[in-house]
DNA sequence: TGAACTATATATAACCG
DNA sequence: TCGGTTATATATAGTTC
């Protein structure tokens, strides 16, 4: 959309890359207005410029909360399907541009991601076991047996709240 | 960008609704996939369609928890000047179209919708202070004193976890 | 810097099978 | 209800101021 073609890959040159950020920023901020009142639809779009100034979109008709929500109620098998689906629309509107993008290289890493997304997943999870392994100790009445231990319960309840506010949320999205 | 130009609201029609969310959704989401590559950005794309099923569109570069992390990182006041910047960006973009949307009714909508957030944010920190001041009497001994209180304690703690895992991270975003 | 300008590439509304 | 086609509206790359 411009004078020429533009290859899909990392631009290099640092002053074009904002300006072209800039620029789609706008429009696709645009767009996802666009589509969330056009089909009564509820959108999330968040994202980083290359200077890491963060940006968000939402759609206007329902809370974040419950954008959310409806996403975290998914089983993690709905979730995986979904990133699929969405990897194969774009591997379809990619194929058309054979000759203008290495789809190898696209796919590849696409594949990449998921596969770190999936180890990422791994990661959490065992994070949430330890805490839940943490947690059934405190059904023990035995260890409970004097007041620097309860201390000791209450400051890691913390730590708890504190992944869990950090990481078990982000696990919806996987 | 079609055969005619298009008012932006609602489409009433709901096969027209879903044909149009079918094809803007697969737009929207190429551009995000474009801009995550081009600008090598972190970008979140999530949506629903008019059937309520879920899309999500990930920049490939990072993993969502750090994207999710770092602007969970901002502090609220930061947050509420990035959602405004937004909506001014939007009202720029809309205000060249003024003889085709009605800007009034787009902009109320908006300040609503803020207005809305700022409501769901206020109950959502008062669901926070109950559970913090609950979680304060757990450093009151006194209270434990048998193995029944225990349980309900335990109890208590489960419904906190689940009640931050639903809505603590959800604030990040407000 | 960033805002404005074009020429061109893209997205998509209506249509068709 | 889909997937493809076409005419047109939009987005935007390179440029200039």
């Amino acid at each position: 959309m411009g004078r020429v073609k533009l290859k899909i890959k990392k631009l290099e040159n640092t002053n074009g890359r904002q300006a072209t950020y800039a620029k789609r920023k706008h429009g696709i901020m645009k767009k996802a207005n666009e589509l969330s009142i056009l089909c009564d639809v509820e959108i999330i779009l968040l994202m980083f410029s290359p200077t890491n100034k963060p940006s968000v979109c939402i759609g206007k008709r329902s809370s974040i909360e419950e954008i959310i929500e409806k996403f975290a109620q998914l089983t993690p098998q709905e979730r995986a399907k979904r990133k699929l689906e969405s990897l194969e629309a774009l591997k379809k509107t990619f194929k058309k541009l054979d000759h203008d993008v290495n789809i190898h290289e696209f796919l590849g890493s696409s594949t990449q991601t998921i596969e770190d997304l999936t180890n990422q997943a791994r990661l959490l999870q065992a994070r949430l076991s330890e805490i839940h392994r943490r947690l059934s100790c405190w059904t023990d009445v035995d260890k409970i047996n004097n007041v620097e231990h309860l201390g000791q319960m209450e400051d890691s309840l913390k730590d708890y709240l504190n992944q869990i506010r950090a990481h078990k949320v982000c696990l919806s999205f996987l």
